[in-house]
DNA sequence: CAAAGCATGTAATCGGTTACATGATTGT
DNA sequence: ACAATCATGTAACCGATTACATGCTTTG
C-alpha cells in the first residue's frame, strides 16, 4: 500500500486540502504509516489525473490558494478494491533494536541515553494515541474500529515502555561490566 | 541506517558469505530489519570496494564459488562510528492497522480473516524469537543484549496477540451490525 | 523578534524490492 | 517428481525522503 491509496482513504472520510491530509497523517496514522508533503502532494496530483479525486481551488489571502480535494465514485471504488486486495502486513524498521543488538560496541553512557530516548518516544506516542480519544468528542463516540486501533497501540506501546523500564538498568550494568573488563 | 551498515554488523560477529548473511537477517533481524539478496549482494560489493571488508573465494562443487567475507579494521571502525551516530528510531508500516482503521469498508468475513491472519503472523514471530533462545545453546549463554532484544520482542508480540484475541470478536460484531444496517 | 503554523509545489537522490538468469544437490 | 536449499549476481523499477523555493500570519 502506498501513500496515494491512504490519501484516498483520508478523503473517504471527508474533503480536505493536501495540508490538512498531512495533519491527518500526523495525528491519526503517524504510528503506523508516516508520510510527508513530498509524497502527499504528488499523490494528490496523480489521483486527480486518474479521476479518483476532484479539486476546487479556494482563494486565500496572503497564502497560495487552498486546493480542496473531494473523492469521486471511481476513487471510492478504487480504494475499496485496494483494501480488499491488501494482505495485513506489519513491518518494523528499528534502528533502536539494532543499537541494542550491538550494545557492546556502544559507549555505556550512550546506551543509557538510547534506552531513555526511545522510552520517551514511545511514551509520547502513547499519549498521542490516548489523546485521540479526548480530542474528538464532538464527532460523537469513537467508532469501534478507531477504538480498536487506539487500544491496540496503547497496549503495544505500554508493553514496550514497561519492558524497557524493567530491564534497562540490568542491560546498562551488564554492558558497563563488559566494557571495563 | 541501511543494509550495508547492518551487513558490517553481521560480519563483526564472524566471517560469512552473502547467503549466510541473508540467513542471519532472517532468523535474527527479521522482526526489526528485513533485507533481501537484492540489497545484500550489492552492499557487500560496495563495502569491498571501500575496503571495509575483504573477500576470499572458496571453490564449491556444482555451485557458484562461495565468497566468504571478513570485516577489516576500517570496517569495524566505520560500523562503530555509524552506530555512535544513529538515533534510536523505530518505525512501523502496517497495512494491518490501515485495514482495521477502514474496517467499515471491508466485508465482515474478510475483516475476521485479516485479524486472524495477523494474529497468526505475530504468533509465528514470537515463536521464532523465543526459539532463538533454544537454538543457540552451543554458543554459551545468550548475551544480555540478545536477551534484551528477545525479551522485548516477546513482550511486544505478546501484547499484540493478547489485544487482538481479546477484542477481535467485539470488532467483527460491530462491523457486521454496521454493514447490515 | 523568532518560531510555529498555514499553504503549495518540484527535483534530485537514495535505497530497496522484484524479476530475471543459472544450476546442482538433497530431502519428501 | 517437486520443493527446498545452496549459491551468486544484475537491471529495471518504484516509492519515499530530502532539500529546495516562496511568503504571509499568528503566537509566544
Amino acid at each position: 500500500m502506498d501513500v496515494k491509496t491512504l490519501t484516498l482513504g483520508v478523503l473517504c472520510l471527508g474533503e480536505a486540502s493536501g495540508y490538512e491530509i498531512k495533519k491527518r497523517f500526523e495525528d491519526a496514522f503517524q504510528h503506523f504509516f508516516a508520510a510527508g508533503f513530498g509524497s502527499i502532494y504528488p499523490a494528490l496530483k496523480k489521483a486527480e489525473e486518474e479521476g479518483l479525486v476532484t479539486c476546487t481551488e479556494v482563494p486565500q489571502e496572503g497564502r497560495p490558494d487552498k486546493k480542496v480535494y473531494r473523492i469521486t465514485a471511481a476513487g471510492r471504488a478504487a480504494f475499496a478494491a485496494e483494501l480488499a486486495a491488501t494482505s495485513p502486513e506489519h513491518k518494523v524498521r528499528s534502528e533502536f533494536l539494532v543499537l541494542i543488538y550491538f550494545a557492546h560496541l556502544l559507549p555505556p553512557a550512550r546506551l543509557a541515553e538510547v534506552l531513555e530516548e526511545r522510552q520517551r518516544g514511545f511514551e509520547e506516542m502513547r499519549r498521542m494515541v490516548e489523546g485521540c480519544d479526548v480530542e474528538c468528542p464532538e464527532a460523537g463516540e469513537l467508532t469501534p474500529a478507531l477504538r480498536f486501533v487506539a487500544g491496540y497501540a496503547t497496549a503495544v506501546f505500554g508493553a514496550a515502555i514497561d519492558y524497557i523500564d524493567a530491564h534497562k538498568g540490568e542491560l546498562v550494568d551488564a554492558i558497563k561490566e563488559g566494557s571495563s573488563r
